[in-house]
DNA sequence: TATTGTTATACTCTATAACTATA
DNA sequence: TATAGTTATAGAGTATAACAATA
């Protein structure tokens, strides 16, 4: 016997299983460290992935335009871009004297394929454990929320 | 007029909008924004909050047990439960040689009250966005991809 | 020998202010 | 005068390894 307390596992009783914001960030986190672990092989981190799905949608953007979208504070994306940059994933194009247009490059798009495979394995995993009807209805709460906030 | 591309306001299209971990991400930013907001005039970081109520609700745990349950490595609870100590909202009282029996001092117990006040009007906002038909809906998905994720 | 708490440390993420060069 | 991108820097948050005291 490991405790005293509680026979099971020692479990302490959880206060916050009600709490909407504690849940969601714990469910938040699961996913994250999934998709992490996945990303490893293509050698990408979470935030380097949205930004390559983002540039492929939007071929010509702007660095900031993408911060913006993505809720990173425009100092933190010049490290983020560059790598992106250095690594060939990205090309940047002047656009005019202060604007970079932004596209991916013939290895940013087969990376953006490679990823998107990757991404619909890592859904299909916790997509299949919540079942059609309540994963739309999770996916329209998480709107509201977001957007509802203020 | 600002943008070429779009007159709105130049958003991006997002790929991401389907995407459950993203969406979730996001939403869980959003409430956890709100929240450090709404704890600062209690001079209150969320993990402290989280902290105090599973002292409160479990006095004479020890500091592992609570890393452990919040998903906090144990080397970088100590800070976090000196900081609680040091302001007279924690008391920690030797148990055995190793151990520290932790609990809410009065100011702490006092604190929590407060603080539940605060979560109950944080989370009040976002609830009635929802409705709660829809809200105890997420909450049971959120459990599910909390539990299932492996 | 395993466990609890600790120290030291490094790496990532995030936030702010100030600068440049262009528009 | 405002904007896009950049630099530098400081503060959180998180991860690992190694250690002391104790069980």
């Amino acid at each position: 016997m490991k405790n005293v307390r509680n026979d099971t596992a020692s479990r302490l009783k959880d206060p916050m299983e009600m709490r909407l914001g504690y849940q969601l960030r714990r469910a938040s986190m699961a996913l994250m460290s999934d998709l992490a672990a996945r990303l490893e092989p293509l050698e990408l981190r979470p935030v380097e992935a949205t930004i390559l799905l983002l540039i492929g949608s939007n071929p010509g953007c702007r660095q900031g335009e993408i911060a913006e979208s993505l809720g990173i504070k425009k100092a933190n994306m010049v490290p983020l871009m560059a790598a992106l940059v250095d690594s060939g994933l990205v090309d940047r194009a002047r656009a005019d004297g202060r604007t970079h247009a932004l596209s991916l490059t013939a290895r940013g798009a087969a990376k953006v394929t490679a990823l998107n495979r990757v991404l619909d394995r890592h859904e299909a995993v916790f997509r299949s454990a919540l079942g059609s009807k309540a994963l739309a209805a999770l996916l329209q709460s998480l709107v509201v929320l977001r957007n509802g906030e203020r």
